[in-house]
DNA sequence: GTTTAGATCAACT
DNA sequence: GTTGATCTAAACG
């Protein structure tokens, strides 16, 4: 029975596979950004997800990992790491980085930013230092030409701390925001107005 | 029914 | 002044 199955389904790889990422440079149209802060979104399961109703749209999130998710907010652009296992739909949001390549051109994308470590600090900054948007959906990251994942020693235990999700309305109390302690390019916290007490069940 | 564009406003710099 | 897994409404199919 199908009921049984997705009873069945594991659970939290996502949160190990948002840990991972951090420490990862990501490449973006030029300009390249050390990964110092994420957010885990658990798909099927997370109501804060986007892939929590499976729709068109959040189908690339059930398909193979290490694609590109983009979508839309405030005029501004947030990008997603695909990760497994399949059919789950879970994804990353990277939410912050530290330009490590590319200076120049990100400084030139994001004139207000006062200093450096400003210039991909938040999802959305992040996107507009790398030049990353909808035209980058579905993107591969393992040999994407324009935007693309290059593999890292992963990130010390000790020095990555974990938290409450930033700015999401439901499920508000999970922990899956993880990010490289005491690094001045990790975005500050802020609750969503409106996020209750969520039972946040089971997650 | 789903997806995109535009906007609000509290928390941040 | 800047930012954002929000929110609503218009534009899809």
């Amino acid at each position: 029975m199908e009921s049984l199955v997705l009873a069945m389904v594991s659970e939290p790889s996502v949160s190990a596979d948002a840990r991972a990422l951090l420490g990862t440079v990501l490449v973006g149209h030029g300009v390249s950004a050390r990964i110092t802060e994420v957010e885990a979104y658990g798909g099927r399961d997370d109501p804060a997800s986007h892939a929590y109703t499976r729709t068109p749209r959040s189908e690339i999130m059930y398909g193979p990992a290490g694609r590109l998710y983009v979508y839309r907010i405030h005029g501004h652009f947030c990008a997603n790491v695909v990760t497994g296992p399949r059919e789950q739909g879970s994804a990353v949001l990277i939410r912050a980085g530290e330009i490590v390549d590319g200076l120049d051109l990100a400084r030139l994308r994001r004139p207000t930013a006062k200093a450096d470590r400003f210039l991909g600090r938040g999802p959305g900054n992040l996107t507009r230092a790398l030049g990353i948007s909808m035209d980058d959906l579905d993107s591969d990251l393992d040999d994407g030409t324009p935007v693309c994942l290059l593999r890292s020693r992963p990130v010390a235990r000790r020095s990555v701390s974990a938290g409450p999700r930033v700015g999401v309305r439901l499920a508000a109390d999970v922990r899956w925001r993880f990010w490289i302690s005491d690094d001045p390019t990790v975005s500050a916290y802020r609750r969503h107005e409106r996020a209750g007490a969520s039972p946040a069940k089971g997650l």
